[in-house]
DNA sequence: GAGATTCAGGGTGCCATCCG
DNA sequence: CGGATGGCACCCTGAATCTC
């Protein structure tokens, strides 16, 4: 990774005393800029506008760090009920406010609000920005917060104590960086290009969403209208039943689980399994080299796929072994303690060799590659859907670290949906359409968000990252003062 | 040798208290 | 009362070890 900070060989006893007497190494630290800069407190207001929550009795759309995907920025509320958030007051929100996270902020807890929700309101360990205070574009300060220049940047003026939290007081010495005409013959075009990527990547992000939710509801329309005679009833489990599962946990014989159980049982066009000897455990290679120099392999585990089921392919790893993703596969998360009630467990992604490269994969996934990639598609959205979870939850063992184990797997039932119904969700998931040509600064956002609208969640998660290389570099070029073309590929 | 189980310790976010 | 500060509790994961 690139860096960009300064340590100087000598600090002298002056700079000490001018430093509050700090002799933390951070703070004697600086960061490498370009000419043409401006102190982000010079450029944009910080709202302090609170809400107090006593005596109000409703539900807020909550933002707290966790709120943040730190890899694109995005934010998503909780709804909570007032007496469900530990202080009493918050900051109020509105669209368009940029957030910062005062604790632990090298994570990359920065985010941009994009929805106009009633009741949004922020913990207090965000910093609210809001109103420009000079005349620049919102999006290109956005862009240029969630690089990795700005992030490395707020470490100077961390306190490094138990918990790592901004200083407000030296809140003012951030610094960010504006193109000039070393870098274009005319700097403006710059700003706009990124400020356009930057929109760009967040309304995939917003499709992403949209599209996960709209294979929900195909997947529960379906198996609603195309049931067999019969309904649904519930009671309570006898010993002979208790015998039959061997399990005395709670989670089988749940209503809830029950219910969605009965639905796909009951489904019209019948139901198919995954056999037993289809799931094949990960490893950890004996030998190996993680992140290595001339790189091999993709590094595949829990932690680097998203909850909504993407890889992200970041970590790289050498071995002397052979390794174990050489074809397209599912992978499915088996084991993981997230939420507390085993709804992450049995998240899937799908590898695909010619996006991602060889690669290798942990023990917390289990890989599948027998089946065609139409049919490993469509169990991949049945599996990341909104009632798969809720079932692996149910089924899921374990008290702290929840699992699924091949055996569980090869007992979920799925429904046989028709190719037709199949075809849609999958369309949705996975469809790759040329990239758009003749872009320019004008037409740019338009263009791409028509496109956007038609492609899958796959192909969204990949192109996204490759949009945030490109940002990467772009502020790179700004820092070091080279020169940009403008390019609109990706 | 594959899969199941255990282990250690860093990472993370919340909460209580202090202070003006 | 609102903001600042300090600290705790436990979440979470990769990988070593165990078991069949």
């Amino acid at each position: 990774m690139r860096s960009y900070i300064i340590k100087p060989k000598s600090v002298k006893k002056s700079e000490i005393i001018k430093n509050d007497y700090i002799f933390s190494a951070s703070r004697h630290n600086n960061i490498q800029i370009n000419s043409n800069f401006d102190y982000l407190v010079n450029l944009i207001k910080i709202s302090k506008k609170s809400v107090s929550l006593t005596n109000q009795k409703k539900y807020f759309n909550y933002v707290e760090i966790g709120s943040i995907n730190t890899t694109t920025g995005y934010i998503e509320p909780t709804l909570k009920k007032s007496i469900d958030i530990s202080t009493d007051s918050v900051f109020q929100l509105e669209k368009d406010d940029i957030l910062i996270s005062t604790v632990r902020t090298y994570l990359g807890g920065i985010g941009i609000i994009n929805q106009k929700d009633q009741y949004l309101v922020a913990s207090k360990a965000l910093i609210v920005l809001r109103e420009l205070k000079k005349d620049i574009n919102k999006y290109y300060l956005f862009g240029i917060l969630r690089t990795g220049f700005f992030i490395e940047q707020t470490n100077l003026i961390l306190n490094a104590s138990m918990y790592p939290r901004m200083d407000k007081d030296s809140f003012d010495k951030l610094k960010i960086p504006f193109p000039t005409n070393t870098n274009h013959q005319n700097p403006e075009k710059v700003e706009n290009h990124i400020s356009n990527i930057v929109q760009n990547i967040i309304d995939k992000e917003e499709q992403i969403k949209l599209k996960n939710k709209q294979i929900d509801e195909l997947i529960e329309k379906e198996l609603k209208e195309k049931q067999k005679a019969g309904s649904f009833s519930y009671r309570y489990p006898k010993i002979s039943e208790i015998r039959e599962e061997t399990r005395l946990d709670t989670g089988l014989y749940e209503r809830n689980f029950k219910e969605i159980d009965f639905l796909i049982r009951n489904y019209e066009g019948g139901i198919f399994q995954i056999p037993l000897d289809k799931f094949k455990s990960g490893s950890t290679p004996k030998v190996r080299v993680f992140d290595p120099q001339n790189k091999k392999y993709k590094w595949v585990t829990p932690t680097l796929i998203t909850d909504q089921g993407n890889y992200q392919p970041s970590a790289t790893i050498n071995m002397d072994s052979k390794n174990n993703l050489s074809k397209d596969c599912i992978l499915i998360i088996n084991r993981t303690s997230k939420g507390k009630k085993g709804e992450y467990v049995g998240i899937t992604c799908f590898y695909e060799v010619n996006s991602f490269g060889l690669g290798q994969h942990n023990q917390g996934l289990y890989q599948i590659k027998d089946y065609s990639k139409f049919e490993k598609l469509f169990i991949i959205c049945l599996l990341n859907s909104k009632l798969y979870r809720k079932l692996c939850g149910c089924i899921s063992i374990g008290s702290k670290m929840k699992e699924m184990k091949s055996l569980d797997f090869a007992f979920l039932k799925f429904p046989n949906f028709p190719d037709s119904k199949q075809k849609e969700i999958v369309n949705l998931y996975y469809k790759s359409l040329e990239k758009n040509k003749n872009l320019n600064i004008e037409n740019y956002l338009e263009i791409e968000k028509i496109r956007n609208r038609k492609l899958g969640i796959f192909q969204l998660n990949l192109e996204i990252f490759s949009l945030q290389e490109q940002l990467e570099t772009l502020v790179h070029k700004i820092v070091s003062e080279e020169y940009i073309e403008i390019d609109f590929a990706y």
